[in-house]
DNA sequence: TGACATGTAGAATATATATTCATACTATGA
DNA sequence: TCATAGTATGAATATATATTCTACATGTCA
């Protein structure tokens, strides 16, 4: 329907709003949903508080959009690594090395997805869903790999669910701490030690990867 | 000073304080900061709004009484563990172990502990002290257990730091998720298998802790 | 009993801020 | 050059709610 058929206009639209939803993930992740006005945002975005409204229906619409895409962009890299085909330690060991990238190129989001996970839950149900299924997905994902892996004797016998949960929380609270002094190679070297921590913990043989 | 020396006065005035912490908890913790207002606090508790005054500054000093005395309360079965005698795999079973009585005894806590820590403490960096500090001591004295049971040869080479915040946030993460729909027995038996996966990743040893 | 102290109440106040809307701007094409 | 459509604007509005303050209740003690 649309290969490059954008007028100027419309692509100058769709930039305004980008622009507007970055201002608005600054804001709203270093000071959260309810202590940021819309008077903020459009401050910070160089608009008028009126054309946030020609934008997006509402604030809690605006922080929605911008939980949405920041969720998709991420689910984009985590799931298709975890639904691949190769072996089970492949994959693990894929999922928390690419969080050196994702961590690098949403850095704000992060802090947003993160640290807002509690009160928009908690104060709007609607979040909720948005928030969390991701989550969840990566849980069961992550649960089902290690069940596999068991089934072919790779990894030891071990309680996936358990297992799993901590893999996820363990590489988000170390994705949090890093997204708030970024330094990529420290980055890498901490998730190359719990790459390490959990294969080792997984694999029957002794895999030393390196430590550093 | 004051050895029972309390007028009935000053034990309803003291019961009053508690029953208004008490609702405000329940109703932090289920809605958030923000979402609650000093009049539903009043409703909630029985009391008109101006006599929440008479007990607190602020809604922001009562929310602050709030974290402190749950911090408090957790931090006092957990520092203890950690700094006690018994040799390092004890510690850390035991430090896994207890949260059963933690989470039973402060749902209500956990959630509002656990699901508020981004909101408030980007909202305003005071909170982000109190809350901070427990995390940050509980991980440090993880941390230097791990090292020292390295150090006498019980633990295999990890790196510390990071089966520390690992351990840390998936306890955590499992407290959240078990406050939600707590069933003792399922907690008790979710913390048995936290705990053989950490020992076991740690212990030279295969020591099966009873897989149930 | 009556006056005082202590605690309670909730209407009134002050303020913040999400949202609306009438107006103004700007590019386009006739 | 002018008319039009699509945007942008920000003062005005509506609402919510933290906090104050004066009046009220209740138990205490002379």
């Amino acid at each position: 329907m649309n290969k490059t058929k954008l007028s100027r206009k419309e692509k100058d639209k769709l930039r305004h709003r980008e622009e507007i939803l970055e201002a608005a993930l600054i804001l709203f992740s270093s000071k959260g949903f309810h202590t940021v006005s819309m008077q903020d945002i459009a401050s910070e975005s160089e608009f008028g508080v009126g054309t946030l409204y020609n934008f997006f229906e509402s604030k809690e619409q605006l922080f929605v959009e911008l939980m949405k895409a920041g969720i998709e962009k991420i689910g984009q890299l985590l799931i298709p690594i975890l639904d691949s085909n190769q072996e089970e330690e492949g994959k693990l060991s894929e999922f928390i090395r690419v969080h050196v990238d994702i961590i690098e190129n949403n850095i704000e989001f992060i802090k947003l997805y993160i640290s807002q996970y509690g009160t928009t839950t908690s104060a709007n149900p609607r979040f909720k869903d948005i928030s969390t299924n991701l989550k969840t997905t990566v849980t069961a994902k992550l649960e089902s790999t290690i069940k596999t892996g068991m089934q072919k004797k790779i990894f030891r016998q071990v309680h996936p669910e358990i297992v799993a949960l901590s893999l996820r929380v363990t590489v988000e609270a170390f994705s949090l701490e890093s997204s708030e002094h970024f330094d990529k190679v420290k980055v890498k070297e901490g998730l190359l030690k719990i790459e390490n921590f959990f294969l080792n913990a997984l694999l029957k043989k002794e895999t030393d990867t390196k430590i550093i």
